[in-house]
RNA sequence: GGACCAUUAGCUCAGCUGGCAGAGCAACUGACUCUUAAUCAGUGGGUCGAAGGUUCGAUUCCUUCAUGGUCUACCA
């Protein structure tokens, strides 16, 4: 206990507990009901007049979030999850031993308020007190009510605190949830069935990055956090299910950033007798729909920019966007050789004499192009050497059909025809492995069980990846990704 | 991982060229029966992120470390 009361706010604060205390009050009582929300009653007596008051009482409760005393009487709000009231308080309607009790009431506490509704002369709905209880003595002392919190450490290290005195915050997370609550209708509607599957993986898959490991005992054996659930969805391709998704975490051990958390959510959506062209669609449709329910419009600024969400999406493919944004011309004819040079000459120093034609390809569209893609954008016909999960695609395989669809500069979906020949599918993996054994952490290992699910067959399919955070980020107008999660991966303090 | 920036009261922030640590809010005491960033009078509150170094003297200059942020690298 000494080690909580760190200072003179915190010991003031908790005098007051212990005053309750010996007076009979329970601080931290088991018992306390509310009749109303406080969103609800503002509403409901929206059109009281001046001069009236309501007959009905009722109780509130919340966080007691200022207080102003005036002598024998007290103005204050409170506020719950729906909104803030103002109570007033007299001495002479509830008695002096009682408004002793309610001036040792700290801002931070919660209460419980009872009385009837009335208009102050600046005609403020207010509730009358003629009853109260305390329903949770707080003994920290509140953020400044009028800068709020802005330690941005503390703010991700004590969310709680960020989300009392920062009314914004809690609006972005109410609106993640709703995004999130809006997909999956979507989903369900067109007939996907949410499904879950493993989060811890014997074989790391589905996806090029490096994974947590952690050991299971009584098994003695090392399980990777998921990097993706792409195979295992692609397994129920297998065994018979037609349309699956799932909103879930997926963990990767590489850098954080604005846009990077180690742990952050993805829906993947699988389709049989699909293509990515389907799932370009869905991609559209996710996004049109998800824009429209959340604001009635189409239109949303993000970071200072107009992004429309009107269908249809732009469209083109990967070569065709280095040609429009780069103003670097790859012709067909061109191998490896030939756009290294072109790469180098126009000064991609990143451009190796080993990379492969694709691999060539995808760095002059990452260096160049990505961060031109402000409005909607599905890049589509991505080079194969880079995409080992995906269909080639049948008019030239040195593509795949796959798209990824970018918004302000962002990738934020990934999507291709899956790829269902077992035998070209070991292929791919077994030039991962080479990739790997080269010094690649990052490429995909090899996952027989997955190969052994393909020989029994699995339809043409479509497959989609949705990166949740990022599109949470884009319609709450949130920096970074630090702001759309709400207890992000920080370090331990050394405490 | 690398570069740069930040860290001062519970919170938001000042603090000049090295010379006794400051404000507003919050808190405490008192006054106040319609206030709302209430007002008025008064009071308390600091390991200046940590450890070293330079100096007569360090919040200030130097080094190392810690934490956070931005950029960058890897990635979605």
């Amino acid at each position: 206990m000494e080690k909580l009361l760190t200072n003179d706010i915190v010991k003031q604060k908790y005098a007051n507990y212990e005053f309750f205390k010996e007076n009979g009050v329970e601080n931290y009582p088991a018992d306390f009901k509310k009749d109303a929300m406080i969103e609800d009653v503002l509403k409901k007596y929206d059109s009281l007049g001046d001069e009236d008051k309501s007959e009905e009482q009722l109780w509130l409760a919340g966080r007691l979030v200022s207080k102003r005393g005036h002598g024998k009487t007290m103005f204050g709000h409170i506020e719950d999850f729906s909104g803030k009231i103002q109570f007033y308080i007299r001495k002479d309607e509830v008695g002096e031993d009682v408004f002793k009790f309610f001036k040792k009431f700290d801002i931070g506490d919660f209460i419980g308020v009872k009385g009837f509704f009335f208009r102050t002369k600046t005609k403020e709905l207010t509730i009358r007190v003629q009853e109260f209880k305390l329903v949770s003595k707080s003994i920290q002392p509140m953020p400044e009510k009028f800068h709020g919190l802005k330690d941005v450490e503390l703010r991700y290290r004590r969310r709680y605190v960020d989300l009392i005195a920062n009314p914004e915050v809690k609006n972005t997370f109410i609106t993640r949830s709703k995004i999130i609550s809006l997909i999956r209708e979507f989903m369900t509607k067109k007939d996907f069935l949410e499904v879950e599957t493993p989060m811890m993986h014997p074989i790391a898959g589905g996806a090029a990055a490096r994974p947590f490991v952690t050991h299971h005992n009584t098994l003695d054996m090392d399980l990777y956090l998921r990097i993706a659930p792409e195979l295992y969805l692609k397994r129920l391709i297998v065994g018979g299910f037609e349309k699956v998704f799932e909103i879930n975490r997926n963990f990767r051990n590489e850098g954080i950033s604005i846009k990077h958390n180690p742990e952050f959510t993805m829906m993947e959506v699988y389709q049989a007798y699909a293509d990515y062209k389907d799932m370009m669609e869905l991609t559209e449709d996710i996004f049109n729909h998800v824009a429209k329910e959340l604001t009635g419009s189409l239109e949303y600024e993000y970071q200072g920019e107009k992004i429309s969400f009107k269908k249809p999406f732009a469209r083109m493919t990967i070569v065709e966007s280095i040609e429009k944004h780069a103003g670097i011309k790859i012709g067909e004819e061109m191998d490896a050789e030939d756009i290294f040079e072109i790469a180098k000459g126009k000064g991609i120093d990143d451009a190796d004499r080993k990379m492969s034609r694709g691999e060539l390809i995808n760095l002059i569209f990452e260096e160049r192009v990505e961060e031109k893609l402000i409005q909607p954008t599905f890049i589509y016909k991505y080079p194969a050497e880079i995409s080992p999960l995906s269909k080639n695609s049948p008019e030239d395989p040195r593509y795949v059909d796959r798209f990824e669809i970018f918004v302000y500069g962002r990738e934020m979906g990934n999507a291709f025809s899956e790829l269902n020949d077992p035998f070209d599918q070991q292929e791919r993996f077994m030039n991962q492995i080479n990739k790997r054994d080269g010094g690649d952490e990052e490429a995909h290992r090899m996952d027989e069980d997955y190969i052994l699910a393909l020989q029994y067959g699995m339809p043409n399919a479509g497959g989609l990846g949705i990166g949740i955070d990022r599109m949470v980020m884009l319609f709450t107008d949130s920096p970074s990704i630090r702001d759309v999660i709400l207890f992000p991966t920080l370090r331990k303090t050394s405490e």
